[in-house]
DNA sequence: ATCCCGAGGG
DNA sequence: CCCTCTGGAT
């Protein structure tokens, strides 16, 4: 691996993927505590199902005091299509209701309080402080885990010591656009089942890549 | 390790 | 028809 292996891969992605963490993010959203929401319906779905959901969701309970006091029945109903939805209509009022009786309805910024919030794990935390607040955060959800063992930028299968040795590797600056590049390059070539690695603009640099296209 | 759970892609 | 989708809690 090393430095240059990073900084080659990391320069690749920018071109294809220009931009920062909130240009990137495909989550629609107006506010942190929108985003924060959106981030916890994003569980095992597609940002196209999310983004469904959250615009008739947001229409009817656009702030934490009003989805805090909604009800859970119609909001799952409205939830529905990203699955998981009982838990996440469940968490998501829940979510609110502690916005607003622990945070004066202000998203906090801090991840370890917002590790503290119901359905909000480590990497939703990090979504939340990069593409919202501007802040340092890594995500690492399934793609980003995928991609960082095929690149060779890490060996391990946990989430938290990939997003360590990534972090390690690049400055501040770079952590939240970095993941959803990777996001995006994984949703476009480096899928799951069926990479396209014939037509990979990163094979080059690929440790998984066959030798047939580097 | 298992459960929650629908929808679209390959 | 199987797999995967911007996971988190128990």
């Amino acid at each position: 691996m090393g430095r240059q292996h990073v900084e080659q891969i990391a320069k690749q992605l920018e071109v294809l993927y220009p931009g920062d963490a909130k240009t990137l993010c495909a989550l629609h959203f107006e506010t942190p505590f929108q985003l924060l929401v959106a981030t916890v319906l994003s569980a095992q779905t597609t940002d196209a199902a999310v983004n469904a959901a959250t615009h008739v969701l947001f229409a009817r309970y656009p702030t934490p005091q009003e989805l805090a006091i909604a009800d859970i029945a119609n909001v799952a109903e409205i939830v529905y299509s990203t699955g998981f939805y009982r838990t996440k209509a469940n968490r998501i009022v829940e979510l609110a209701g502690q916005i607003v009786d622990r945070y004066q309805g202000e998203v906090p910024e801090q991840l370890e309080e917002l590790t503290t919030l119901p359905g909000v794990g480590r990497k939703t935390a990090n979504v939340v402080r990069s593409v919202c607040f501007g802040l340092p955060g890594l995500p690492v959800d399934t793609h980003v885990a995928r991609l960082s063992n095929r690149l060779g930028l890490s060996s391990s299968q946990n989430a938290e010591v990939i997003e360590q040795e990534l972090c390690g590797l690049l400055p501040e600056s770079r952590w939240g656009s970095f993941s959803l590049q990777l996001i995006l390059h994984g949703r476009r070539i480096c899928r799951a089942r069926t990479p396209s690695c014939f037509r990979c603009e990163l094979a080059p640099s690929c440790d998984s890549a066959p030798a047939s296209v580097r």
